[in-house]
RNA sequence: GUGGUCAUAGCUCAGUUGGCAGAGCAUCGGAUUGUGGUUCCGAGUGUCGUGGGUUCGAGCCCCACUCUCCACCCCA
């Protein structure tokens, strides 16, 4: 009895319309990304877990896929691992090539990460990101050219978007301002959540993790701010005025806003962005679809030190990550594909015999050499069975070819939307199609 | 990792207090031997997620596992 076939949780096959629509993602993003001078590169799947253990966090620790060799435990520690994401291998990447690449160096990657998470709408445990980063500069120039391809990249798409911005020098900036610099794990995790568990539950989850009264109490007056980035911007300016790193943060995020303020993305300045990778240091990001519910569908940042513990110091990055699978879901929720993509058949050749069939080869070859997409129906079926074959396919055209056709030199040309048909040469077809 | 939820034909789903396994769509054949999408007629399809238990009898009740979806956690 043959076993009934499934896949591992949290994966997914794609068909032929799927992986049309992904690839229109990924041809749609590669294309942005080579307008702007990124390279491609690909790293392998799985990666030594000494590369990746410490790397994410104590979470990010626990959703690592781990590989065992023939023979071995699941509670050894495994050599390999299914890489996380594609940044830590890139910074792996650097550190190994570094005599080979010519700096600042701007790669792209686009190929599937894994997670041992457990899988819900938009969160699989396997799927692709389509990272782009710049390394090798600090220049706020790089910040600017993400957010430049975040706008022409959800434009293409047609995605209406708000890109959140937020800075981690503010983030710690404001842990040793309200006297808590060992906490500031804790309290971007905690503020991260406001909009969605409100002030009251972030305050409650801040004591818990065990801020004092009066350093929660100095964070109200942040966690409050409203109005324009200008607005926030000079409130957070002035109560972090005596604090070096946050200065820092402040002016590296004027720096952005201003270098970007041509843009015609939406752009928040968001002080409870928080992002949980723990290897970020300046700039941070995240994209949101606003026509969709679905998290964030790009993020980001900046970090200033992801070489360092492969042997390579002061190298800084900044760079973003596109979420393919969860574009995909907003772009079919929001039917937004485009007509064409499929690059589908133009015309089908149906044959009522052996000697039509090749004779309708002769034609597909010539077609073909035209760049036309052509099929020929493998066998001199029943005509209605090959029409609906055509039907099915959504084929615009079907050629049919008898006994009649073969004599004068021409194929029976059926328009299958408006059902008329015409008897034509092969210049004509050519033409016509 | 914690809590909940779901699983029946290729797909979407019905299925009574526990008593012969159902519908629509899709597929296939025919009405129509040179014409699809519309119409009519006919046909096939199932280890009822897997394994155990209760029962004279289980799709239905009980237990375990797997998978789906959801909320946490975290994240793209």
């Amino acid at each position: 009895m043959a076993q009934k076939p499934n896949i591992p949780k949290g994966t997914r096959d794609f068909g032929p319309l799927e992986m049309a629509r992904r690839n229109y993602i990924f041809s749609t993003i590669r294309s942005v990304f080579a307008l702007y001078g990124f390279q491609q590169i690909e790293t392998p799947s799985m990666e030594l877990m000494s590369t990746l253990m410490g790397k994410y966090g104590e979470e990010g620790d626990k959703l690592l896929f781990r590989i065992l060799n023939s023979g071995e435990k699941a509670n050894e520690a495994p050599e390999k691992g299914l890489r996380y994401d594609l940044t830590v291998p890139f910074a792996r990447y650097i550190v190994q090539h570094r005599e080979e690449i010519a700096f600042p160096f701007r790669r792209y990657q686009i190929q599937p990460v894994w997670r041992a998470d457990r899988p819900q709408k938009g969160r699989y445990r396997e799927f692709y990101q389509c990272d782009v980063d710049v390394i090798g500069t600090d220049s706020l120039v790089s910040e600017l050219e993400l957010i430049q391809i975040v706008e022409e990249v959800y434009k293409r798409l047609g995605i209406r978007v708000c890109l959140h911005l937020n800075n981690r020098k503010i983030l710690a900036g404001i842990a040793e301002f309200i006297g808590a610099p060992d906490k500031i794990i804790d309290i971007t995790t905690a503020i991260d959540k406001l909009d969605k568990i409100g002030l009251d539950n972030v305050n409650k989850e801040l004591s818990e993790r065990g801020l004092s009264n009066d350093a929660i109490a100095k964070l109200q007056p942040i966690l409050a701010l409203q109005g324009s980035n200008d607005e926030k911007l000079a409130t957070i300016a002035d109560l972090l005025k005596a604090n070096e790193i946050g200065s820092k943060g402040v002016e590296e995020t004027r720096t952005v806003l201003d270098l970007a303020k041509d843009q015609t993305l939406p752009i928040e300045l968001d002080l409870t962005l928080a992002r949980g990778l723990n290897y970020y240091t300046g700039t941070i990001f995240e994209v949101k679809a606003l026509d969709a519910q679905i998290g964030s569908i790009t993020g980001g940042g900046r970090y200033d030190n992801l070489t360092g513990i492969f042997g390579l110091p002061n190298v800084s990055g900044v760079g973003i990550s596109f979420g393919a699978d969860r574009i995909y879901d907003v772009l079919t929720e929001l039917n937004l594909y485009p007509a064409s993509m499929l690059d589908a058949t133009q015309i089908l050749f149906a044959a009522f015999g052996d000697d039509e069939l090749r004779y309708a080869l002769k034609w597909a070859k010539q077609l073909r050499e035209a760049n036309i997409r052509v099929e020929v129906y493998p066998e001199p079926a029943k005509m209605k069975k090959q029409m609906s074959y055509a039907d099915a396919k959504a084929i615009p055209f079907v050629a049919i070819v008898g006994g009649n056709e073969m004599q004068s030199n021409t194929v029976m040309l059926k328009n299958m939307t408006t059902g008329e048909q015409t008897q034509v040469t092969i210049e004509q077809l050519i033409n016509k199609l």
